[in-house]
DNA sequence: GCTAAAATGGACCCGCAAGTCCAATCTGAG
DNA sequence: CTCAGATTGGACTTGCGGGTCCATTTTAGC
């Protein structure tokens, strides 16, 4: 990716951010390489010397894009999960930020569009969910430490169980245009977090491990 | 539609289920109308004498497809919620049949190509979304009555959290491949319905339901 | 200021795949 | 048997959009 200009690069960093745009307002398949040269002012040429890899290649540059964002939106509660109003603040700002950004996920959009197999698309996601679930499991661990969360539960396996509720509840609200499934998953699993102790009641069938 | 004829409707349905299988074994984007021909052995006007609105209408026409499958390989345990034996065969069987499936999601994969905002594609998703989780409800229903559920959970706002649990494991399965997720969604909701009373001790913020 | 490399403009190419059209053949009701 | 409508075959058109190319201008180190 020749870009060893100041010039070039803010050229380059322009061309991401007008697709980006563009995506956001109109998906990604309508839109094309020519919209984002209108939009960014820019000639053919240029996009295809920051890009070698012509359109797949600015996609996943996209995707890389709006991956940061997802978890920039959620700083600084993301990063300070202490005390039970922190995570409720944190489950706010979620839900608002996704609620603001409508029926439109412009990540999932470009994932699919360009092949969840693809081995860079799939680093960029995997990598989300990783640092993501890392943050999550941050917080339950400094909860188990202030002993408001029963040290038995396996902070990874809960951050990871969110994690999916989150992600499941984004997708449906794509569809339907309500938070309700996002609001419904998040607040039923910290309800979980909060309650006590399972406090094995029950001799049903436990849930194996894997 | 015009599908007049016995043999009509047999030809209709063929092209329905040939492009299903061609989608679920190379995606969406790389299915071509030429594809389903060869594979169906059809010819080109019959395929736009069934589907007049092309290409479009034949993607709605496999998510119609697929969205009765799903519910339908989740049989007949998703139907019969009735004791925690029967929740945990159904979990088993909705965490095998994903894992099968594999990183290809065709209904996903469908969805996204026709954009999620198209009315037809929208009603497809809501209607699946809404039966999936009038089950689910109808089971948290059943175990309360049995006295095996807390009466004080909302059985619908639960199957609400399940099923965004169940959406966004299966998302994270398609990038990263693995059911960890899925799994961890599964049965930290299904811990918490087991859990006998939230017993109101932690007085913090309180889950507001919207 | 000189020059090599970087950056830019934009015309051009070209293949693919969606969609059109008409002519030929089959189906089934009466 | 007959005929209208349903069904089928497949050649043809077309436009879009990704990608190529080269000529020109600008940058920045010396």
């Amino acid at each position: 990716m020749p870009a060893t200009t100041r010039k070039g690069a803010a050229t380059r960093q322009r061309i991401i951010e007008g697709a980006a745009a563009h995506i956001r307002e109109h998906g990604v398949a309508a839109t094309t390489l020519d919209d984002v040269l209108a939009r960014t002012s820019t000639s053919k040429s240029q996009l295809f010397h920051y890009f070698p890899g012509g359109r797949e290649e600015l996609l996943l540059a996209v995707a890389r894009f709006e991956a940061d964002r997802v978890l920039e939106d959620q700083q600084p509660q993301l990063g300070d999960l202490t005390s039970w109003p922190a995570w409720q603040l944190w489950r706010d700002k979620v839900v608002d930020r996704y609620r603001r950004q409508g029926r439109l996920c412009p990540l999932n959009g470009v994932m699919s569009h360009l092949g969840n197999g693809t081995p860079g698309a799939q680093a960029v996601v995997t990598e989300l969910m990783n640092r993501w679930q890392a943050e999550l499991a941050a917080g339950v661990r400094h909860m188990q430490g202030a002993g408001e969360i029963d040290p038995a539960l396996d902070p990874d396996r809960t951050a990871a169980a969110l994690l999916a509720g989150i992600q499941g509840g984004v997708l449906i609200q794509m569809s339907t245009g309500h938070t309700t499934h996002l609001e419904a998953a998040l607040d039923l699993t910290l309800a979980h977090l909060r309650t006590p102790t399972p406090s094995t009641t029950s001799p049903s069938t436990a849930p194996t491990p894997a």
